[in-house]
DNA sequence: CAACTTTTATAACGAGTGGTAGATAAGTCT
DNA sequence: AGACTTATCTACCACTCGTTATAAAAGTTG
């Protein structure tokens, strides 16, 4: 077998190029000679590699997910319910105003809306919220198989309102809120937390 | 002094649709050939009437505007500080979820990212959704000085944290949740509410 | 009716869109 | 070395973008 001429650039950091330029702009936003000149590639190398636009985008939110998985793995650590939602939310606070980053979440940031030929974007990325969503309620689920939740607590709502919180915050970062704006949303949303449950 | 021929179309309604437009494509998703098609007009009427594509929205946001004073004078008039918090979030989750219009809120389906040449559309929409925060936090203010509040309580917080559940709100309404699931979210930061004021 | 003013429709503008042939370059394998 | 495979480059595709010049149409006012 042949291997042929190899790929003269790094996936990995085009796609973390192309994840900031999604990031800033939206999907409908960037387009491809802003992608290109970020990636520092040509467009028919971007399409060898990517398939499409869209196939980019997929490319750069596998990536987002990646990165975000090891903050999740260390969120759902949290030793109680309460625990795991605090530490859901600082992180938050703090990764959606990292400078190293555009402000806000790429999951919110990327297009709620999007135009003609783009329809499924918003889908796909409300899917990879849901996701987290998930993630959440399986952990509260099994806090409260602990006792560690009160047994008239619904799990799917607590989830959800975290989930709803989460994008809040990334719609506020990205209009400029700086972290500790973040970080007082998360202490008043615990307050929710302990009221409620 | 002289008047000239008439406009042809209803102002009002042609805003009524152009906004529909902006709110389920967004800002760079809605091209002219959507908007003139959905208002019934051309391109000439549209920007004779509206002077350029920002133009018509930002008059779509003044019409959306109007629309929500209502329901904010309801809110406001709330006799309690808690009160104006239930208020405020109960017409959120019916208003998000209204089948007359697209799911979630214009001001966050509008555009949270732009591109090229739509830098300035992301600040307009995050001016207006700061409105409503400072209405809330008057409003707080009030309460406080009426002693409905505790003196620990922080009014910038609690208006950022309504504010951002309900960015959040919108952000999950684009995405399919229903009435109920809005409600409950909305249940749940109350209970915030209480808990941490 | 005729003068005047504004809106309308037709048609097009230049610039930019996402995407792609076709040829060349750069490697690996026999 | 030579065959083979894949990536990269230049140039370009048809199309859509937001916007506008031009001229005809529709009203009001003298």
């Amino acid at each position: 077998m042949v291997m042929g001429r190899p790929r003269s650039f790094d996936m990995d950091k085009a796609l973390d190029e192309a994840m900031e330029v999604f990031w800033r702009h939206g999907y409908d936003g960037a387009s491809l000679a802003m992608l290109t000149k970020a990636m520092g590639i040509k467009a028919p190398s971007l399409y060898a590699a990517f398939g499409s636009k869209e196939g980019l985008l997929k490319a750069a939110l596998d990536r987002y997910a990646l990165r975000r998985s090891e903050h999740m793995r260390y969120v759902l650590a949290g030793p109680t319910a309460r625990d795991v939602a605090e530490r859901f939310l600082s992180s938050i606070a703090e990764s959606h105003t990292d400078p190293a980053n555009p402000p806000g979440c790429l999951l919110v940031q990327g297009g709620l809306a999007c135009g003609a030929g783009s329809e499924n974007i918003p889908f796909e990325l409300a899917s990879r919220r849901a996701q987290t969503e998930t993630e959440l309620l399986e952990r509260f689920v099994q806090a409260k198989a602990d006792g560690d939740l009160p047994e008239d607590t619904d799990p799917v709502a607590l989830a959800r309102f975290l989930s709803t919180v989460a994008s809040g915050m990334g719609v506020i970062a990205s209009s400029g809120a700086n972290r500790d704006a973040l970080r007082e949303v998360a202490r008043v949303s615990l307050g929710a937390f302990t009221g409620n449950a």
